[in-house]
DNA sequence: ATTATGACTGCAG
DNA sequence: TCTGCAGCCATAA
């Protein structure tokens, strides 16, 4: 097995994610027992299910990793900003919106 | 096998 | 704020 398994305990992170919270790419790696490979972590939300809340998760500056102009981009911050989390200047103040990893 | 690319990140200039 | 670079690793060609 090879990725499938570094995938598998991506999503099942990424599930976890409470509404009007938010994670970076790297702290997903983390929780998922891959440290330092947030990387991975960006390529498998590229092809992620629909099923999962894939929207919830921005990078490390608090802001969306997509092109601005993009359909994805916009569908991602409005469905944040749906769950209460407010962009300020592009951004989220992940010292307010970030996931601790708690569950819920 | 090798090279390039990408929804990343932290550090340096 | 922005650019560049070194780590990282699955995919594609």
């Amino acid at each position: 097995m090879s990725s499938s398994n570094s995938h598998k305990a991506i999503f099942r992170i990424v599930r976890r994610i409470p509404a009007g919270r938010v994670a970076t790419y790297g702290q997903i790696a983390e929780l998922a027992g891959l440290p330092r490979r947030a990387r991975l972590v960006g390529y498998a939300m590229h092809r992620c299910p629909k099923n999962l809340p894939w929207h919830r998760v921005i990078n490390a500056q608090g802001r969306i990793s997509l092109p601005a102009d993009g359909t994805s981009a916009m569908t991602q911050r409005r469905r944040l900003e749906d769950e209460g989390v407010t962009f300020i200047g592009g951004r989220v103040d992940l010292s307010r919106y970030r996931w601790g990893g708690e569950s819920t």
